[in-house]
DNA sequence: TTGAAAGCGCTAACAA
DNA sequence: TTGTTAGCGCTTTCAA
């Protein structure tokens, strides 16, 4: 493997210059002579910078922390994607922990990940009061939450998930319903508490059955719960939760969207092949994960700049599993 | 940040004998008290090794670069994270790079991943014949292919699909039905080609359409073809494929599973909340990413080592997308 | 068993 | 504009 040593050699000149040479910040303060022959050696000897050496030099690893709560669920390899390109068009490479929902792995693989060094943390688990995340934030340590709305003063990427839930609801009234229910999310999760108020304020007569998880499992125990209370349509925490009341669906019987109106959220990239395809308020997962790669690299740059958060919108994405009210055929005489 | 001259200074002995008290290969070369004493002082300082610095003395950076095609397919995130734990067990850390299913962007994440000095790759990418792959194998870098059948001799991990499948058309046997057919992946992918393979080898009379692409909407095409020639079963090359099958059979006006019967490939997280629940031929995802972690951590530590190759079982199961054939009641008089 | 010294590859500060 | 020097944090000779 070539060193810059080599390159210096071979260009016939010194290793500083040489590194100077190939360093675009520095463009325009080494001869063009000079750094035609080092980038003309660099490219014989196909060097390419050691990364190492240049962090232990600098101080800086290039590398972000990224901790998910699942990698298992579809909606975060889209947004691991968009943290992925962004943070390698800057130069950056994503270290990717995954928690798999256990609140206890959280600070071990945030210790991991601090062992790394890294400059800069993408958040994007579940629990907020963490001291272990606490921590990095008193340190002065770059942070962006993804999806966690919080008291906290760090920089945070969310989706305007109420504005899209409001449209949903708007278009299930327009179809005809009436008894709308809401499949809400576990409490301790922000995001769910904030889809269901976003929920609550856009009916007249709210009907909640939480699930315990953002799992299908658990939205077909919640998804029966609510049918039982003869609502015509549903709107889902999440298109997981979505995915148990299909099921939730067939265990009573009825049909979709003849009998009873599914609406999710997230459009996953299944969505639209369950049958009926699913409508949803669609999440831009992947421009989530890209905002938050330019905001940790903002923080990384300007670790004082004052803590911003993106709101990105959502768009009710209508498929097949919304349909208008035959309520009315119901109860007719 | 703590170094090991702050420890050794709080411990009052020298940096080297520091290092050699906290390394656990060195265990017992160490007296005790002097373990003990820089041991204590390590926790009091929280002392974390800096992985940069000893990557730059070592020369080992402890990482694993980790190549796959689709992030968003839900074959892989299984996969990684039987990988992630593998590696981290060792002490290692994957660098994750998904290429998006575009061949072009192949050998330039390779180029990223070995730009960051990874200790060895784990390739799970779809193309072979790839000359960056080529060159690493020709470096002597550690590589361990994940479900690709190759010629190269290139330690791989892979499922033994062709039992499986062997079991999945048995079942189907069984039900009753003779008209099973295949929709098979594309030709350019070694695991598509053996999956045809196996079928062929156990059916008497093989029909088989090929989907352009593993993916729902390849499926659903090849899938609407096959049903033209009247089967009663089918065999998808994988789940997505399944998936768009699925979608196939309502295009037709046909009911699975009491028209045609089908069976995946994968068992993917969302395959039993399909409906009907998925038949399917479940590979041990997690499994496979952990033996690849083992084999490129063995490669690692032996890179003379003769490459081996684990076959891992798959195991069908059987949901409600199966069911006896009901073609001699719809050909009766 | 411990200390001294050296150097992995790189680049920032200083000097010329 | 280029060269010189030095040192980031660590571990591993070699010597004691």
């Amino acid at each position: 493997m070539a060193t810059i040593k080599d390159v210096a050699r071979v260009a016939g000149v010194h290793p500083a210059t040489a590194s100077r040479a190939l360093n675009p910040l520095l463009r325009g303060r080494i001869s063009a002579t000079t750094t035609a022959r080092v980038e003309a050696a660099a490219a014989e000897l196909g060097y390419v910078v050691d990364p190492i050496g240049r962090s232990l030099r600098t101080q800086r690893s290039g590398i972000v922390g990224v901790l998910v709560p699942d990698l298992l669920n579809p909606f975060y390899p889209p947004l691991l994607r968009g943290v992925e390109r962004g943070l390698r068009g800057a130069g950056f490479e994503a270290l990717i922990g995954s928690t798999d929902n256990d609140v206890r792995r959280e600070p071990e693989l945030l210790a991991v990940l601090r062992g790394r060094r890294c400059e800069g943390y993408i958040v994007a688990t579940a629990v907020l009061d963490e001291p272990a995340v606490a921590a990095l934030t008193r340190d002065g340590v770059p942070l962006v939450l993804v999806n966690r709305l919080t008291g906290m003063p760090a920089p945070a990427v969310v989706s305007d998930d109420a504005r899209g839930i409001g449209e949903a609801i708007g278009h299930l009234r327009a179809l005809g319903h009436t008894r709308i229910g809401h499949v809400a999310g576990p409490a301790e999760l922000s995001v769910a508490v904030a889809r269901e108020a976003a929920y609550r304020a856009a009916v007249a007569e709210p009907l909640v059955v939480r699930a315990a998880q953002m799992t299908a499992a658990a939205g077909r125990a919640a998804g029966r719960e609510l049918l039982g209370r003869g609502v015509t349509a549903i709107l889902a925490a999440n298109d997981m939760i979505a995915v148990g009341c299909y099921a939730a669906l067939d265990d009573a019987g009825l049909r979709c969207p003849q009998d009873v109106s599914l609406v999710g959220i997230n459009d996953m990239p299944l969505a639209a092949w369950l049958r009926p395809p699913l409508s949803t308020v669609a999440i831009p997962q992947e421009k989530l994960g890209a905002a938050a790669a330019r905001l940790v690299i903002e923080r990384i740059g300007d670790p004082g700049a004052a803590p911003q958060t993106v709101s990105l919108p959502t768009a009710l994405v209508v498929r097949g599993s919304t349909a208008r009210s035959e309520q009315r055929v119901q109860l007719g005489p």
